[in-house]
DNA sequence: ATGAAAGCGCTAACAG
DNA sequence: CTGTTAGCGCTTTCAT
């Protein structure tokens, strides 16, 4: 069971070469003598030679591997649909590259920082993809502004940070617009907590669509619920409570565009007829909900793309795409459309 | 920007000692002076020092880090939902034991032994994790008894093999005997395709509990579908046409539940009044339908949790947990009561 | 065209 | 108690 390891020692020594030798002959140096060459090559096949990446990392001082980073805190959970599409396409362009992905959570927040510095410091990787745990991350900041290989997954401040981030205004935009070109002009915007970037971001793309519509913007018609089912359901009660008209619903998210149809419907109105909705998300049930719902798409899979090719490139300088220069990506939301809003 | 890493020679230099000697007190050895030590780690720290771990390994012959190596399949996409849920578990452990987790998806098919081999003999894991792709995988098995450090996640044919499964026959059991108990005795079983060893596990589990509680196993009330919603929605249909008569459905996964659910409702049938319905995996939306699915949970955290304490048990000799000892695990799955069987 | 030797950063055996 | 030395596996000058 204890396999010993073919070095490029065994190698050598078979090959009746050095391992000077060896290793360029593997390497496909051209000094090296064809048929040297061969001979070292149908060696290292027949002793099934696989390099130590170790020892070649320790050498090249550098590992072929990005980490992934991601804050294991509860309320991150609303994002966790979009993880595995993140990660397809991150893996995607680091199989490409022949690069490594190092996944790693910070199992407290408090832990964060040491987490970070670590993961770069002891160069287990050579390079950090990050997903940002909330706005405000003092241990971030260190890290994304101290120049380190860094991607950032969402709005920085600072114009040198490289940056991937979902376009939550546009997305609003979108959705918005849909309902309003579909004649509906009394908008009720289910939103999620003011206290994150992206229920703010998406509150501003629906007023700009509206003034773009010539719609005034009534406050009333905005309700604030925290991104879950239940939310979804309480904001379409009180807002009957509160006797609000409106004619559509564009939810924060799809879980609280769900809630909402609940409510809608235990109310006895008809979607789309009376009140036509759209969420935000296009998570698998918006396929499956009676009537399906129009929602905005965020395409994940290719921020992840994008961000690990904006990394590799920034390692090696081997561009792999275009648009992989600019230091800032905003990748653009797509609008989904299903039953809810009527149409096609 | 391009920071010169301090090394250990650097602390040495600093402290005014053999990087042996710093070596040791920052490893705590007993045989340093006190004094020394103090001087040492306190350097270390003013330096910001963080050991390199690739050197470490390439010494140590080891690096602390395990593998999950999944096949990126098209078809393996009806198991992502638990993706998730696996890799928290599995996190968790690795985090207190200080291990790494790298994430390995084999591109192609074809390229799978490669990928298994190199992970594995290049040194840059210590042990793997293999989420497996279809029943019969030659590449797998190949890895799989070939010694190494495995924990494979599903069941193998051999003794020695460490192996964490889920319950199919037990939660299949489970969901039929629910239905059993609450009076119901013709139920129709929407099973997955039969080529997988999850649709017949489940279908086994389903047929035991019906024997158990003294009722004939019809053939007739077992209708193949394919796991996704509209295949289940087919089902009901087909069922229908067929003149079948039943009181209750035991759906092979959620998805189709749910299209069954949709298809009794479109045919006026009461749920759970007419007709009782049982899913099986707690998706999320699970708790969004109308009325809301009873269904069979598996723990795919715990399956992680598990998997990874077994393999950090085989490759440090430290038991964190008990149980680990045994070369195979099966976890049970749990019934998940709501309101499709009416009772509660 | 090939080999000898140095060294990446770390640890451990052995002296002193 | 501390320093010297060697070596993990690899690549890369620099000689030959």
């Amino acid at each position: 069971m204890e396999r010993e390891h073919i070095t490029l020692k065994d190698i050598a020594k078979v090959a009746g070469v050095s391992t000077a030798t060896a290793s360029l002959a593997l390497a496909g140096d051209p000094r090296v003598n064809i048929k040297t060459k061969r001979n070292v090559e149908e060696v290292a096949r027949r002793l099934k030679y696989v390099p130590n990446e170790i020892g070649r990392s320790l050498r090249a001082k550098k590992a072929e591997t990005i980490a992934l980073i991601f804050p294991n805190t509860p309320h991150n959970a609303f994002t966790h649909p979009y993880f595995v599409q993140l990660l397809e396409g991150i893996t995607e362009i680091l199989v490409q590259n022949g690069f490594h992905l190092l996944l790693s959570t910070s199992p407290t927040e408090t832990d964060e920082a040491a987490s970070y510095d670590l993961i770069l410091k002891n160069r287990r990787a050579d390079g950090i993809i990050l997903w940002p745990a909330s706005i405000k991350d003092s241990n971030i900041l260190r890290i994304v502004e101290s120049g380190y290989p860094v991607v950032y997954l969402g709005r920085w401040h600072h114009d040198d940070v490289l940056t991937v981030e979902r376009d939550d205004f546009g997305g609003a935009y979108l959705a918005t617009e849909h309902l309003l070109k579909a004649g509906r002009k009394r908008i009720l915007h289910v939103t999620g907590p003011q206290s994150f970037q992206v229920s703010i971001d998406r509150l501003e793309g629906y007023k700009r669509a509206l003034q773009d519509y010539k719609v005034l913007f009534e406050p009333q018609l905005v309700v604030e619920a925290d991104y879950t089912m239940e939310s979804g359901y309480e904001a379409i009660t009180r807002a009957e409570q509160a006797a609000i008209s409106y004619d559509s619903v564009f939810a924060g998210n799809d879980r609280m565009a769900i809630g909402a149809m609940k409510a809608l419907q235990t109310l006895g109105r008809s979607i789309p007829g009376d009140v036509a909705v759209v969420g935000y998300d296009n998570i698998e049930m918006a396929t499956m909900t009676h009537p399906t719902l129009t929602t905005i798409e965020q395409p994940m899979d290719v921020i992840g793309r994008i961000a690990a090719e904006k990394l590799i490139h920034k390692l090696t300088n081997k561009g792999t795409a275009e648009g992989i220069e600019d230091k800032q990506s905003v990748v653009p939301a797509k609008l989904v459309i299903r039953e809810s809003c009527g149409g096609k």
